[in-house]
DNA sequence: CGGTATTTTGACAAGAATCAAGTAGTGTGG
DNA sequence: CCACACTACTTGATTCTTGTCAAAATACCG
């Protein structure tokens, strides 16, 4: 399904080891027994084609989602953080490849299990549900940002994305902090741009002061409205 | 949910009225009871942001959803025909717009009693949640076309799909005829490109043999391998 | 410290969008 | 049934953006 799975309140990101799904009814809390992995950076969950086996929750760390086509471009579907959930509710074969953009611990949760589970817990199913719901949404946004938007705009919207998944609400912070662990490649990839594009357009926005770099993961957001102005309408000042 | 419910094993495409919902468990037959709806050409079914009380069946005709940008740009995000389903397993708001492409008859599930029947059958459950995965997909897909594929490809896939879905297999006919009732802005709109440029594929298409128009609504692809081709490789022979 | 991978910048060319014009199709009212 | 108006589709000429190719600078790792 992946994706996040909806209503973790007070968690926030910042969450280290609880197990979501066995914490979500008491019902199944005996049930779902997640496997802890631990991947190191570069390393593969599981590639486009194999059955899957597996919920994955995302404990600490990076997973980047991606399919290749025959003559090696490669589409990069999505970024998951801590909180975040890779699978699917079925057995079934995986539509992509799951890698881990750096060090990552992993509960994986066995789908036989967690389908079992769901029988005996209408909130699992429940919680379930709206996760698989979220994730079409995420994916109608990306297929929003591919379609019909400039660079600039896709890559600002990356950013405030970033941005607005690291601090649960953004507007608390003046000039947020984002982390950019994946290399310039996974984004280009991610956002149907070469490197040298999303490069290009970075360096504008910091020549326009939007935003700053401490170094190439690492950036900071000066001017939060700017940034939101370019995702939306194009215009970079 | 915006999909297709799954295993419509001998219905294919060509059903008339049947109400799918109603008849995947005796459990619920009684508890769903669709409202009949006609929309006509260019009618709207909800808008973006509308509240979601429905879930949709197309029953004949085709519906497309869309989202509009501040500037007017639009995404079209998916065609629906006969079999295909709309709308969200929750209340909730709609994340985009739903209009009738030509003439369409619905069956409309009010969500309150979509809900209810779900406690009361888990083979709708299950229905419902791979319909949501199969959408997941689709999105893929669609985030596939647009994010790293020419515009030879993205036209060839679309109408491969499009073939796909009006003839169950597509490898039985030889020479498949493929109906276009949406405008080329429409699919420009879904596909992130110009009516302009969709227009020139297609008659770089026809010049080169591949497709032949009876007129622009109704197309007859004459070699499909090279269409196939086309499509995973963009190589426009 | 040396070697490799990643990021950044520049020059150039290909390709798609834009602008513009013309053609075909659709529907309406006389 | 035809003439008209309107929309949709097609084609061409031009512009501009972004991808490609190339190289330098920086960061990373053993």
């Amino acid at each position: 399904m992946t994706n996040t799975l909806p209503n973790r309140s007070s968690t926030s990101s910042c969450n280290q080891t609880g197990s979501f799904l066995g914490e979500i009814d008491p019902a199944v809390s005996g049930v779902l027994k997640p496997v802890e992995r631990h991947v190191a950076k570069g390393g593969t969950l599981f590639h486009d084609g194999d059955e899957l086996t597996h919920l994955y929750e995302i404990a600490t760390g990076m997973v980047k989602t991606s399919r290749l086509f025959a003559d090696g471009r490669r589409q990069v579907i999505g970024f998951f953080t801590a909180g975040d959930f890779i699978g699917m509710p079925y057995a079934g074969f995986a539509a992509f490849s799951a890698e881990a953009v750096m060090e990552t611990r992993l509960h994986c949760y066995p789908i036989t299990q967690v389908a079992a589970a769901m029988t005996q817990s209408s909130a699992l199913t429940k919680a379930i549900l709206k996760a698989l719901h979220d994730d079409a949404e995420r994916h109608v946004d990306h297929v929003m940002s591919l379609g019909r938007r400039r660079p600039d705009e896709r890559v600002a919207s990356f950013l405030l994305k970033c941005c607005t998944k690291q601090h649960e609400i953004t507007t608390s912070q003046r000039t947020p902090c984002v982390d950019l662990p994946m290399t310039r490649v996974d984004i280009a990839d991610y956002l149907g741009l070469t490197q040298e594009t999303v490069c290009r357009v970075l360096t504008r926005f910091k020549r326009t002061g939007i935003i700053h770099g401490k170094d190439s993961h690492k950036l900071t957001v000066n001017d939060l409205p700017s940034l939101q102005m370019v995702a939306e309408l194009g215009a970079c000042a």
